[in-house]
DNA sequence: ATCATGTGTAATAATTATATTACACATGAT
DNA sequence: ATCATGTGTAATATAATTATTACACATGAT
């Protein structure tokens, strides 16, 4: 968590920010799952346990990897990634500064139309 | 930030997971400032402003105060609190035990129903 | 061929969060 | 009385997030 965006940092606070992300992250710390046990344990579907892990996963926070079962079947497992958070009032001065305010706006740039 | 429940960790990651609610905090970490003020710097109107300064508040990382003005105004002045939030997977994992799973859910408890 | 299991995702519905608009009320100065 | 400033909030619109449903495809076992 050094040298990143605020973008960077809202996904990370974004990702912790709903319960079932914070039960994915529980129970991943405990061992890394396949998503269709993940689903199962968490009792949700897997489209939406997809959209959660998504959201971890952008935010660096799990990772995945496939791997090939014994009975042959590719399984996609989550674990989740070592991080430290530390979150004071100055660090997010230092990170406010980079987000414009609504004037300081200028996503397309036509100022110097010819 | 300690013997605190899922829901007060919700509120603190919610919080900071929004640009405009970065961009109070480290206004006011320079300094605080009364509503009015602070939609003002920030280029967005009060009620929008009230509904962000809630969720600060309701997550506990800033708090306001009134004040009346030398001209005889009341002012509603908000400042940060002092705060330290530390996150580490473990720490995710202890306040998760306390997230029920779809099935742990009784709200309504009719379970004793004579 | 059918079943049980795993993968992935598109389309939609439902719910929350965010943002806007339009009010009401108070004060001191003009 | 009207203006400029401060407060607060209800009602509504818009956008984003969360959740569901319904598919398609692959593998090994029966």
């Amino acid at each position: 968590m050094n040298n990143r965006s605020a973008e960077d940092y809202l996904r990370v606070y974004s990702g912790l920010s709903h319960p079932i992300r914070l039960k994915i992250v529980g129970i991943l710390w405990e061992g890394r799952r396949y998503v269709s046990e993940l689903a199962k344990i968490l009792e949700i579907s897997r489209p939406l346990l997809y959209m959660h892990l998504k959201k971890l996963e952008d935010a660096e926070m799990v990772k995945s990897s496939y791997e090939i079962s014994e009975t042959g079947k590719s399984m996609k497992y989550y674990e989740v990634n070592d991080f430290i958070i530390l979150i004071t009032p100055p660090m997010i001065a230092e990170i406010a500064k980079t987000i414009p305010l609504p004037s300081e706006e200028n996503s397309t740039d036509n100022s110097t139309d010819g």
